[in-house]
DNA sequence: GTCCACAATATCGTCTGCTGATATCGGACT
DNA sequence: AGTCCGATATCAGCAGACGATATTGTGGAC
């Protein structure tokens, strides 16, 4: 679908909400959800991982009412990337938005 | 790099230009690298297709100076993908700037 | 008319990432 | 031990990204 567009958008709401507190996967789906961001959970774990990987999250696991969660916290290079991030969708919305 | 938070960016930049007037490939390059969107030609080339045979580009020959170039203009579909990218956009202003 | 220069576009092999469907995990309760 | 269930993981197939390199097409020089 648009999805193209559309996923650095999904990981830049991703780093954005685990810059606010420690987030985990299935709330991320519906969180999205509500966005209009339709993606199944075979998209999002792997690039949880890879976001973990690649340093821009860190990763807990703890225990909830019986359930086992993995919480996602950015880290100082995730919050690079997401500084980055608020630059260039200003650059999109003076432009895109505003006609400048 | 960050790439792959930005992509979607700049297919929405090139949408847009396409949408004001018609557009070509050695243009658009110049015009993401003043926003600091490094993308090498076999980047841009394939994606210029892409977005045409999918309809959201039309393409029209000309000669220019004694260049061919191909503009490219926005098609009916690729409006719409450009209404709903203005959508999206002001959500992750809502949240991710505006901290709503 | 042949050759050259140059801007612009095209292509290639390889690698990375997306996807939906399906499977697996791990703790709580009985 | 068995079952339930929220949550996470994995898989195979496919699409897209990338840098480097090649090709195209036109006007002008000779």
């Amino acid at each position: 679908m648009f999805q193209e567009f559309f996923l650095g958008f999904v990981k830049i709401h991703v780093l954005y909400h685990a810059s606010k507190q420690p987030i985990y996967g299935a709330e991320i789906l519906e969180e999205l959800a509500r966005h209009g961001y339709r993606l199944s959970p075979g998209t999002l774990y792997p690039t949880l991982h890879r976001l973990e990987k690649d340093g821009y999250l860190s990763v807990e696991k703890r225990v909830i009412e019986g359930k086992v969660r993995k919480y996602y916290a950015i880290t100082g290079q995730g919050l690079a990337v997401l500084g980055e991030s608020k630059k260039k969708i200003a650059e999109l919305v003076d432009e895109v938005l505003l006609d400048k």
